[in-house]
RNA sequence: GCGCCCGUAGCUCAACGGAUAGAGCACCAGCCUUCUAAGCUGGCGGUUACAGGUUCGAUUCCUGUCGGGCGCGCCA
């Protein structure tokens, strides 16, 4: 409907430049959208406002040209010209109907797009360190980054999925190193659990595996195990010292191999309960790609030398720094440790590096937004190789903050009292968490309030949806048990039977969900999904208590059934992408 | 101190630079013999934090101030 308005109106622009009425030089951007008020008829565009200036006539005067050449449509009723300048457009009714068909036709292939088509996006989201369970900050970004993935691929996209698995590293000895302890306290060895180590429970049960699996094979003395190593800071000494002198102790006591052993049984239990949970939560991946490969196969190596030959790097007190500051960065970054360990960043500019040369148009990024700082660093980077960081895009997800019982629920990931997503989605649900989470523009700080995430009431906006999308059902069951069935042809042949306002307004929603789903995959939000399928939901409900759909008219039964039906598919494809379920009975 | 994000109705949040800034909740007044009351109708509620600027037009863009969050490591 808006495409052909649009052409209308590129007719009757034609036409002036033809005239002479408007000048052949500067484009035409011709923009149409559904009105906010009926007063202002069903579609309107700005476009005698936007071209005012490049006419040099008022909009009011340059409307009025644009209305008269205006080709005639059988589906405009009216033309109006409105404020300073609008062209309002008054639709026959009936133009709306044939979206009852094509919902039909189309089945879940209804509000697929094609504005993606031919172009490969990557989208790399959760990415969480696999050095313990996923909390609800996570659950966030699983959520947010799944769904505008979804978008983009209902838009026409082809769509990468991506997790980042962070195995290489600092973060990652650690937690390997806290493993072997505990394995060795399970050996029966007695000695002070470092304050820098991972104290999770779920820390222990790999211990235990590794104890279970090996018995005493890692086992060493653990007099020779701390032997010389810096004391820990309950004790006045450094606890980034210690741990950092355990890691190296563990790599030289157990060897390569052995090592190496730990440190996967520890990397892949906590991965396998990631990967799992996030299966549990509707989340999956493409593909899983690892730092470690990366970094083994000298693609780290290769990206920091690239950097050092074109001169973006430097030696600095035993380091090598990449000179960010050029490209826009507050300071300088290192690469190289003066240990002679490259950081988390060059591996980072290696994988951004990898997947801009994978031939994504555009790679999209979902990060915690407490990462923001580090944006401007690897744009830098990108630049630096040569690479456009325009094609990189990333999305900073603001924390959620939990409610319950109008409390905010404490957090804290120092102490390890933080919300797991595991526990968020048992307390809630799958489908209350998914539809939480994506109600808010990533930017937008949140308050997750689990009480109304768990109600079962129309307070509750996944319910509101939810329940829609089952009544709908409801009433189909209904039919039968009144004898009747849902003729669809007949139904089809009497749609110009719909004429009641809330049938009017619902088919105009219903005709909008193509453009929701372009509009929301295209600017990256999810939100615009969300907030149209309740309203979706609303038009439905208000429809159903003002009228009956079972009448004793055939005709008129039919086509509200078709109606319906219609309704029923697109709350089905939203919620479907959106990862969240649609019951048909609740 | 510097940087990024946010500031809209009592609360939670919307609004490609467009018309009279909208929803839900809460509150107030009505409604239930109905295909599910898990509902409906109406009402109340705003100097879009503040001050400038850009233009036909600013919640939206720019500058500054104030307030909140986050970050500022040779961690990841």
């Amino acid at each position: 409907m808006k495409q052909h308005l649009a052409d209308l109106l590129a007719h009757a622009v034609a036409g002036l430049r033809a005239t002479g009425h408007l000048p052949t030089d500067g484009e035409a951007r011709i923009e149409v959208e559904p009105t906010k008020s009926k007063e202002h008829g069903d579609f309107a565009t700005n476009l005698a406002l936007t071209l005012a200036k490049l006419a040099r006539a008022k909009p009011r005067e340059l409307a009025e040209k644009i209305v008269k050449a205006l080709p005639a449509s059988d589906r405009v009723v009216k033309v109006e010209i409105a404020g300073p300048g609008f062209i309002n457009f008054f639709l026959n009714p009936t133009a709306y109907h044939d979206v009852v068909n094509v919902i039909l036709a189309a089945g879940e292939k209804y509000g697929r797009g094609t504005v993606g088509a031919g172009r490969r996006v990557q989208v790399e989201f959760v990415s969480a360190n696999p050095t313990g369970p996923l909390h609800v900050g996570h659950g966030r970004g699983a959520a947010y980054g799944a769904t505008v993935a979804n978008l983009l691929d209902a838009a026409g996209f082809n769509v990468h999925r991506e997790y980042y698995i962070n195995d290489a590293g600092r973060q990652m000895d650690i937690l390997g190193t806290s493993v072997w302890l505990r394995y060795l306290e399970l050996c029966g060895e007695k000695f002070d659990f470092p304050v820098n180590g991972y104290k999770g429970d779920y820390i222990y049960d790999i211990g235990a595996t590794l104890h279970r699996e090996n018995g005493d094979k890692y086992r060493h003395a653990a007099a020779k195990v701390f032997e010389n190593v810096p004391a820990d800071e309950p004790k006045g000494g450094d606890k980034e010292k210690h741990i950092d002198a355990l890691i190296e102790r563990a790599k030289t006591l157990l060897g390569p191999a052995g090592y190496r052993t730990v440190f996967d049984l520890g990397l892949n239990v906590i991965l396998d309960d990631i990967r799992q949970d996030l299966e549990e939560f509707g989340v999956t991946y493409d593909e899983w790609y690892s730092e470690r490969a990366l970094v083994e196969t000298g693609a780290a190596d290769r990206v920091v030398e690239r950097l050092k030959q074109s001169g973006h790097a430097y030696e600095k007190d035993g380091a090598l720094w990449f000179r960010s500051t050029d490209y826009g960065d507050e300071k300088d970054r290192v690469l190289v440790r003066e240990n002679g360990q490259k950081t988390y960043f060059a591996h980072d500019i290696a994988y951004h590096a990898n997947k801009l040369e994978r031939g994504f148009e555009c790679v999209i990024d979902i990060w915690g937004a407490d990462h923001h700082g580090y944006v401007p660093r690897v744009k830098a980077a990108l630049a630096a190789i040569g690479d456009d960081p325009n094609r990189l895009d990333v999305l900073l997800v603001q924390f959620a903050v939990l409610y319950r019982g109008g409390e905010k629920v404490q957090m804290s990931t120092r102490s390890g009292e933080f919300v797991t997503l595991r526990e968020l989605r048992r307390e809630v649900g799958n489908d209350a968490a998914r539809f939480f989470y994506v109600l808010r523009k990533c930017e937008q700080h949140m308050d997750f309030d689990l009480d109304l995430a768990k109600s079962q009431s129309n307070d509750n906006p996944v319910y509101y949806v939810q329940y829609a999308h089952a009544r709908i059902h409801s009433v189909f069951r209904q039919l039968k048990e009144k004898g009747w069935t849902h003729d669809p042809a007949n139904g089809r042949r009497h749609l110009l039977r719909l004429t009641e306002p809330h049938e009017l307004a619902l088919l105009a929603r219903l005709a909008a969900y193509p453009e929701v789903i372009e509009t929301a995959a295209l600017a990256h939000e999810p939100h615009h999904l969300a907030h149209a399928l309740r309203e979706l939901a609303y038009d439905f409900h208000t429809y159903y208590n003002t009228h009956t759909f079972l009448v004793e008219d055939a005709a008129l039964r039919d086509a509200r059934l078709n109606l319906i039906s219609a309704t029923r598919q697109v709350l089905r494809n939203g919620l479907r992408l959106l990862g969240v379920s649609a019951p048909e009975s609740m």
